[in-house]
DNA sequence: TATTGTTATACTCTATAACTATA
DNA sequence: TATAGTTATAGAGTATAACAATA
């Protein structure tokens, strides 16, 4: 380890977390938070569930709250107020479902298509300068990785 | 893909994020989460900054909250408060430095030091559920890759 | 009775501006 | 004038209980 003069203090010792894998997912979520902020969030002024709630419905026509819920793994109370505010901006809208009167069906509105398209079109170049050290096997391998983690339990 | 009838309604389809590195890393963090929240989080009452910055005392006595404050990523006004809640559980104390009356040092209490050390021993092991799948060659590459993405800026 | 969605609420997390005291 | 730390505050993220309407 080369020691570090520049800037002033030497960094603190880590050694006390830094075995942990949950540790190093935080840093390197800090990197891909402040690269999706600086291409997609600040512009469409859309945080993250904003956007990957968008991008659900892009795929998911009308689906309901209750299976949005599930998928962003998010207490119900918490979705009725998401789609408020997308509501309030015009970008989707709320059905009752023809078949389940209790039901509703989330629909992206025109502009909502329309905003919803371009982000994604952003999103799909925003992560490259945070894997430019990453090889194009280690690519895949960091997703599959990722994936066995996050479906581990 | 196999269709899924159990339980009800099949997933929605993530095509529109699940591209994203930032994406898997949300998912894979909540695994690690809630395994942190069962063997640390709860049984010592300490959330993941309070942990963290318990186990930085340990390996670094007396730090000022400035370099906390860099080392965890956080504004100071946060440590101010977070160091305000352990030293009201008696974990740790403030010191005025003797050599710049500005600054202070930041050290664990005979309880605090305790406490550390035991949820250190817990963390130790806390993960094993969610690398089962992993081989040990696929545990260092996992790290490698993480750290990659941390200091990608 | 069970399910879908809403209202109300609370606590944590993150971030910024304005202030005090030391240097 | 700059730095270390604090106070106050605001907004976002996360979670639960209680309720209305429909099945």
């Amino acid at each position: 380890m080369a020691t570090r003069e520049r800037g002033g203090a030497e960094p603190l010792d880590a050694s006390g977390v830094d075995h942990l894998v949950g540790f190093l997912l935080a840093i390197a979520t800090a990197q891909t938070r402040q690269v999706y902020l600086q291409s997609v969030g600040t512009p469409f002024d859309l945080r993250t569930v904003e956007f990957t709630l968008l991008m659900l419905l892009l795929k998911n026509r009308g689906a309901s709250p209750k299976r949005l819920a599930q998928t962003l793994n998010m207490p119900a109370p918490n979705v009725t107020v998401l789609i408020d505010r997308l509501v309030g901006r015009g970008l989707v809208e709320r059905r009752r479902s023809s078949t389940d009167g209790r039901a509703l069906q989330v629909l992206l509105t025109a502009d909502g298509e329309a905003l919803a398209r371009k982000a994604h079109a952003e999103s799909l170049s925003m992560e490259e300068p945070l894997l430019r050290r990453l090889s194009p096997g280690e690519r895949v391998l960091l997703r599959e990785l990722l994936l066995k983690l996050g479906t581990a339990a």
